[in-house]
DNA sequence: CGTTACATTTACGTTAACGTAACTCTCTCT
DNA sequence: AGAGAGAGTTACGTTAACGTAAATGTAACG
């Protein structure tokens, strides 16, 4: 018991940051981080009125920021997230629940990407055309 | 002058769209179209209280469309199409003017798939780690 | 003339992810 | 004790492109 406070107590007290050292290890604002504990994304513990973040925080907005990257939802990432601390049993169907959301993201990113290639051959065109245009004009000017 | 409003009276009457044929001819909404109006994309004339759009307001309304695919946002594509009617004298300096628009789309258009392509790499690799985590556990349950 | 079918106007609602006051609280330094 | 630095809370503001509801109009059909 003894240890195990002590443990605890030196863990939970020595490697914990602040809200401003979030901010600059992970370049984000301070709202950013009251923002994502409202959502229930993070969960600082508090010292009087100070939140205090602890390496699980950390590990989380590390996910967090990359789930948005991929352009996951705060609300998708939660739920992620939630499932991984939620029922430490039945991992398995968890993970590939999560293996499936992620190949429906990419699906998603493929095609929006694709897409994009579309629009920016289009553009292309139109400015090849729109070069054609301007040199007439010059001619034109000159005639 | 009598023959001059002759044919544009058949114009205008003749070739014209309801709300409704626009809105089944370029799969949108009427809403869209109101909208349109209202932030001056389109001007409709009106036959009493109903719009009648001109074979202009298409023409607009193709522009609109291709813009949107583009990325551009409507208060861009207004400022263009205004452009192109307004002061049909210095078509140079507009066309320009458009290109160099075009030109900064087109950079942002493939900056932001190069950023899509990195992602869809990370989150390919972090699926390949997850088959990894979901084949262990196979194997750890069969052990 | 009643009803059906559209059209129009007006104006508030929606969504995501924070930004930005405005004001209070708590320490710490001097 | 006064002053300034940071943290905290509350709550409204932002942006784009329409959606949607409510009330009203009007044109044609039977």
């Amino acid at each position: 018991m003894t240890s195990t406070e002590k443990t605890e107590g030196k863990r939970d007290l020595s490697d914990v940051m602040s809200i401003r050292e979030m901010c600059d290890a992970f370049d984000v604002t301070p709202r950013t981080l009251r923002f994502y504990e409202q959502k229930e994304l993070l969960f600082p513990i508090r010292q009087g009125t100070r939140r205090l973040f602890t390496r699980r925080d950390r590990a989380r907005l590390k996910l967090i920021l990359r789930g948005k990257r991929f352009g996951f939802s705060l609300e998708d990432i939660r739920q992620l997230l939630d499932m991984y601390n939620r029922d430490p049993g039945q991992q398995e169907a968890q993970l590939k629940r999560t293996y499936e959301l992620a190949q429906d993201r990419l699906r998603q990113m493929e095609q929006q990407r694709d897409e994009l290639n579309e629009a920016i051959a289009d553009l292309k065109a139109q400015m090849a055309w729109g070069e054609d245009m301007m040199a007439n004009l010059h001619k034109a000017a000159k005639n």
